[in-house]
DNA sequence: CTGTTATTTGTTATGTCATAACATAACATC
DNA sequence: GATGTTATGTTATGACATAACAAATAACAG
């Protein structure tokens, strides 16, 4: 277990959104989601979503340039997470693949690359909304 | 082999800007490069980036939000490729493994996923910039 | 408590990335 | 040479993100 994070004011304002809404939020969203709390400019958003990333309770997806609060209860998991985004409906599946990471691992280790952060992110047609009931 | 690309002079002008500077560009670092070629607004740029892309001869980094040329000479690559992009030096790699593209796939299969398309991508330092020469 | 330091917050302005909407031109095919 | 398609030009706007600075709040040693 690792360390309580304890949100400030803003950052659990934020958080409670994203968990709230459940798929992928833009900052722009939030704030707009925010407003009547008294979160009025897009860097008070911003400030938040960096620290809940950090911390591992939001995630970023690079393809969607938006937010998404971590699947995993309680989740402070660090190290590869892979995404699965539906273009219909939104929602993200997260899974961690300990192949993929190993593959990436050990082609960095070849090529001398130091990695710093990754992301494995995938767009398409949840099952859900491929076969809709 | 595949059909001849047979680019238009925007699109060719694109890729040729891409391929002189070999590190990724955004679409407006290519406009203001391509201003004296009679380019005069991002649209022009985004657009012939779109073909380049969807033809292969061009890459877009998600996590960048920029454009690379296509490492490969006459690569029409399809499917997965990652890439590992250099926070220091701005140098890109591409590699394609095919491990990660079968656990992607089986990923997918398993959960009923349709996948459209796939980012893999590393940030952190080439070996270059890591034990400078 | 009190002073000092670090962090968080508020606010304005600006920078950067991307597309909507519409008109025009080039080009192929019949 | 009329027609459908694709590429282009242009203006305006939408969407995502941060710089810079001031003020408030939390953390904590003395």
């Amino acid at each position: 277990m690792t360390e309580p994070p304890k949100l400030t004011r803003n950052q659990d304002l934020v958080l409670g959104c994203l968990q709230k809404t459940g798929t992928p939020m833009s900052a722009y969203d939030i704030l707009g989601q925010l407003k009547a709390d008294g979160i009025k400019a897009p860097l008070q958003v911003y400030r938040a979503l960096d620290k809940l990333v950090a911390a591992g309770l939001a995630h970023r997806l690079e393809s969607l340039n938006a937010f998404v609060a971590c699947a995993g209860d309680e989740c402070h998991r660090r190290g590869l997470i892979a995404f699965a985004i539906c273009e219909t409906c939104g929602s993200v599946e997260e899974f961690a693949d300990a192949v993929i990471r190993q593959r990436l691992d050990g082609w960095a280790e070849e090529s001398g690359f130091h990695t710093h952060s990754a992301t494995v992110e995938l767009r398409g047609t949840c099952a859900g909304c491929t076969r809709p009931h």
